[in-house]
RNA sequence: GCCGGAGUGGCGGAAUUGGUAGACGCAAGGGACUUAAAAUCCCUCGCGCCUUAGGCGCGUAUCGGUUCGAGUCCGAUCUCCGGCACCA
């Protein structure tokens, strides 16, 4: 095999690209008898193009894959495409295109751009979710959750565009108004489908223990996500009539400091009590508004079960019916936000709790505070549970309260159901009729898919373009066969990514929930995506996956064993005052080209197309090879840190791959007929010696760097200083010659999960057969590692006084003897006391003297 | 406001368990090759000071502490980034 003199990626590209399409190489099998390794990045969202940020993504996930091959799993590698969602949606809008065609012309176009970065796929697993065959599961998940109760439907807010009559996700609100059109958007309430998660808030919180493999920053948001608090429910009679407001509160122990009580605006009671119904407009007008506090007395009184105080009742804005029970007690003495609310309205305030015991009495009669006070302490004024510390009490007060039937004690979670209703055209039917006789009908499961229908019109006016389809909203209803209507609303599209991992298990052509296929392949061994999933997908995914399991589809409840959340990349931000975001070569030595103007340089920020400061993969790789384009973004930062693109690093990144092709074209033909094996080390020239050492040393250095969570950076550092070596290196003999096959087999060997297509050129142009991916991953000899000299750095009290080099594996007193000897410390030492001499093997010795004289 | 994370040369970053701060790369400067340029190769490169060989002092956001020894541990402060934010 021929090697060109000089390296040119496109055609090495394109060749090994052809080379793994023909040879199957990447295309995975479930086979029991081999350990399996599940890699998976999040599937994109195909909205047209992407840019390095997404390409480093894939980049981190197809390293790892390639790697874990090369160490012997058995690698399911997939790949899939988010398909349903709002933007198809718009661009059908704006430009009369059909959601389905846009779609599908995107992941054309974006497979086209993601081949040539040379991602090991399985292709053959494909996911698509706008494909009927695929939501049709979603369909099926559906049916099955309602026929357990954990789909429900129920009346809940939403935010509304009443110009375009839709409904709006909160990130398409933008300072209150809608973000297409700019009206301002209201609250409305609207019939809408849920999925019953808080079933599982326990279970999803307690599986956090088990996500070990996961950042703790992602635990702990999901963990305040759950936002699991314990406390009690209490019923308060509302005096004059034989109604009770019942309560939720985590601080029972505050129940004496009770001096009002506050109601949600929706709450049942409020209609009942409020017979001002234009102030009662104004507060819900305001409701979940956080700069102000409005309430409006009720006219009505609650009465404390604990101690028969009076109190009034208020409506509050800032009181949510979606948490607790909608109404609170209000104990401004101990919490801050009662506290304002007593101070606007002059109520009055009373203090029951005491810091500790120092403070006591006496300072709660000193005239007005000036905060709450939130914390713990001892309860005053408390009746019989006057002088208890906070914990006790609450316990005892709870007990109580149980005793005497007032309430009970309680859990409550942050976490609501999931309202995955949309009305909206581009995504996932919700399979259930209307019938005018028997009520809301789940269709039947013979009958899906509930296709979504494609000769549709799109105003971007009067909701759901489904609505004005009769043929899809007429049907029988599958109960009685009488007429019905059909749900026109569509499903969430995180529906579709909370399970998509799963249908991977299984090729295209294979059944979707094949239980054998996914019990070897689950749990994926792992996840790679952005820090903005943290949340949202992540959580629904770990409840999809309990769904799953209790539907007995498969046998575990956490699906991702471990989760590497990769920094975002970003680029500086050009602006120009006349011609606004420009982007990078529209700026020419600090002036627009448009208008000679001074460009004014923004901060790095996430590559965006709006502001302009994108790079696409496509522009790198036709200049320079996507191996370039993959090693550079995995150098220039560890995969979880944010990285700023640098056009000058991608250079320094060619010039590497430049420098190994040369070193290998150097000698290849030596290379190439070289047979002779590696005799014993000792036997060598130094400097084959050093290079077989170093060769060991790096070969260790990538493999941790690359098992201490993928720090792939370090790892190619290691690299390029092995690659400075032969470069260095001069062959002499026979078994100089050998040393160095050795080295560059390893080195290629090393890089390829880098950058795959050059070191496949390289190792077969060393004589050897393709692919190199059949490679075991080189191994390497603690003994051969190991150096013969190391340097030892004396200090004298602490300061690095010299450094000599002493051979490897000397006793603490020979060190010591050493040291000593040394004539620069005997110097430094001369007249002075040594106290003691610290010694840390093969480091470092550190020599304590007191000053002259001593 | 609360909860996380980060702060190291001109720049990206390294230092894995408290043990030589600045690996590797970029940029910069100097040199070789060349008619010339590009490419490539070699050298220098934290700051300050001493005439040099060589040495000395300072230095990991700031201040303090623990330790023979601190980028690393502890306390306080500042700045930046992310999340949550009337959750009763």
């Amino acid at each position: 095999m021929t090697l060109e003199e000089k390296y040119i990626p496109d055609k090495v590209e394109l060749k090994w690209q052809e080379y793994w399409d023909r040879s199957g190489i990447d295309k995975a099998s479930a086979d029991p008898s081999l350990k399996k390794f599940y890699c998976l990045e999040m599937f994109p969202y195909p909205s047209g193009k992407i840019h390095v940020g997404h390409a480093r993504n894939y980049v981190i996930g197809d390293v790892i894959a390639r790697y874990k091959r090369m160490r012997g799993f058995n690698v399911l590698h997939p790949i899939g495409w988010d398909a349903f969602g709002l933007p198809a949606e718009n661009a059908a809008i704006k430009h009369g295109v059909h959601p389905a065609q846009w779609t599908y012309e995107n992941i054309d176009s974006m497979k086209k751009q993601l081949r040539p970065i040379g991602l090991s796929y399985d292709w053959e697993r494909e996911v698509t979710t706008c494909d009927t065959g695929y939501y049709r599961w979603n369909q099926w998940f559906f049916l099955k959750l309602y026929e357990k109760g954990l789909a429900y439907k129920k009346a809940s807010f939403v935010n509304w565009c009443p110009s375009c009559a839709t409904v709006l996700a909160n990130e398409q609100v933008i300072d209150g108004r809608c973000w297409r059109c700019d009206s301002v958007v209201v609250q409305k309430e609207l019939e809408q489908w849920f999925f019953r998660i808080t079933h599982y808030a326990e279970e999803l919180l307690q599986g956090c223990e088990e996500l070990k493999g996961w950042p703790e920053k992602v635990v702990l948001m999901q963990k305040h996500w759950i936002g699991k608090s314990e406390g009690a429910e209490v019923d308060f009679p509302i005096e004059g009539t034989d109604r009770k407001l019942r309560i939720f509160t985590t601080r029972p122990d505050t129940l004496f400091g009770v001096r009002f009580m506050c109601i949600a605006p929706t709450h049942p009671l409020t209609a009942e009590l409020v017979e001002e119904t234009e102030g009662l407009e104004r507060i819900k007008a305001k409701y979940g508004n956080v700069e102000e506090k409005e309430g409006l007395f009720t006219g009505h009184y609650a009465i404390n079960p604990l101690n028969g105080e009076r109190v009034p009742v208020y409506v509050a804005n800032f009181v949510l019916m979606e948490y607790g029970t909608g109404a609170i007690m209000s104990v401004p003495a101990h919490d801050q936000r009662d506290f304002e609310f007593a101070r606007k309205y002059d109520l009055p305030i009373k203090q029951v709790i005491m810091p500790d015991l120092t403070s006591k009495a006496g300072s709660r009669e000193s005239g007005p505070i000036a905060e709450a006070y939130e914390g713990e302490g001892i309860l005053v004024d408390s009746g019989r549970f006057s002088g208890m510390a906070s914990p006790e009490a609450k316990k005892a007060i709870t007990e109580y309260i149980e005793a005497k039937g007032l309430g009970k004690g309680t859990v409550n979670y942050k976490l609501r159901d999931w309202g995955i209703s949309r009305q909206r055209y581009w995504g996932t039917p919700i399979p259930i009729v209307y019938c005018d006789k028997c009520g809301v009908v789940p269709v039947d499961e013979k009958d899906l898919p509930v296709i979504l229908p494609r000769d549709v019109k799109f105003t971007g006016k009067g909701g759901s373009p489904l609505l004005d389809l009769p043929d899809f909203v007429r049907t029988r209803c599958p109960k009685c066969g009488g007429g019905a209507r059909r749900e026109t609303d569509t499903m969430d599209t995180f529906v579709d990514s909370s399970w998509y991992f799963v249908r991977y298990c299984s090729k295209k052509d294979e059944d979707a929930l094949e239980k054998n296929n996914i019990s070897y392949w689950m749990p994926v061994d792992q996840y790679i995506g952005g820090i903005e999933h943290a949340v949202l997908h992540l959580l629904y995914s770990r409840f999809f996956t309990r769904v799953m399991r209790d539907l007995g589809v498969l046998g575990l409840s956490e699906p991702f064993t471990n989760l590497l959340t990769q920094g975002m990349v970003g680029k500086e931000t050009l602006r120009c005052p006349e011609h606004d975001w420009l982007f990078p070569e529209e700026a020419e030595n600090g002036k627009c080209v448009h208008c000679g103007r001074d460009v004014e340089r923004g901060r790095t920020e996430k590559m965006s197309k709006s502001k302009k400061n994108v790079v696409t993969p496509d522009d790198l790789i036709g200049k320079y090879g996507a191996d370039t384009m993959r090693l550079f973004s995995l150098f220039a930062a560890p995969p979880e840190r944010d990285l700023e693109w640098s056009d000058r690093g991608v250079e320094g990144a060619y010039r590497f791959l430049n420098r190994v092709w040369a070193i290998v074209y150097k000698s290849k033909f030596k290379v190439q007929g070289s047979k002779f094996g590696i005799d014993t080390v000792s036997e060598l020239r130094p400097p084959a010696q050093g290079l077989l050492r170093k060769t060991h040393q790096t070969i260790k250095r990538v493999t941790t760097d690359i098992e201490r969570e993928y720090h792939f950076n370090t790892a190619v550092a290691a690299l390029m200083e092995l690659v400075n070596e032969l470069g260095a290196f001069q062959p002499v003999d026979d078994q100089d010659w050998a040393v160095l096959k050795y080295s560059i087999e390893s080195a290629i060997m090393l890089l390829s999960p880098f950058s795959p297509h050059i070191a496949e050129e390289l190792w077969e142009a060393t004589g050897n057969r393709p692919s190199v991916f059949e490679q075991s991953w080189p191994q390497w000899s603690e003994d051969i590692a190991k150096e013969k000299e190391v340097e030892l750095v004396i200090q004298v009290n602490g300061k690095v006084r010299a450094k000599v080099m002493v051979p490897e594996g000397l006793s603490d007193g020979e060190i010591k003897d050493k040291t000593l000897d040394e004539p620069k410390i005997k110097e430094i030492l001369s007249g002075k006391a040594v106290k003691k001499i610290f010694v840390v093997k093969g480091r470092l010795v550190n020599i304590v003297i007191g000053g002259a004289g001593i």
